[in-house]
DNA sequence: TCTTTGACGTACA
DNA sequence: GTGTACGCCAAAG
């Protein structure tokens, strides 16, 4: 891995969870030593114009699961369709069940 | 260079 | 459960 920009790191984090999963900024975070759970939002407001575009944002929300981020897609509802699309369900802009489909960036080190 | 602004998180009353 | 406060650090003006 060479040496990247926040958003690249986060950029790389973000594209292997896998699908049906999500986890939360501060997962991010700590993973790679941001030292602060807004960079990763940060850099994911990048994402959406960012050249690879292949970036599953909708799999990160916030701490308590809710779709925090919905606002930056292209429509406000396109964040919870591509979830649901996913298999995980959403109800009042919030993950069900969030902590059943929550995914750990450190799960990249175990293989 | 300084100030303001965030897709956040934790602590506390 | 709700509201306030603070830390965190980079980008934009």
């Amino acid at each position: 891995m060479k040496k990247q920009s926040y958003f690249e790191l986060v950029y790389y984090v973000t594209q292997k969870i896998p699908k049906g999963r999500i986890t939360n900024y501060g997962a991010i975070a700590d993973y790679l030593s941001l030292g602060s759970a807004r960079m990763v939002g940060w850099a994911l407001t990048q994402s959406n114009q960012s050249d690879m575009g292949d970036v599953p944002a909708h799999r990160v929300v916030n701490r308590k699961g809710e779709l925090s981020g919905r606002i930056h897609f292209k429509t406000p509802t396109l964040m919870q369709e591509l979830l649901e699309e996913e298999g995980v369900q959403v109800q009042n802009d919030k993950v069900v069940d969030f902590d059943k489909y929550f995914w750990h960036p450190q799960e990249l080190d175990k293989d």
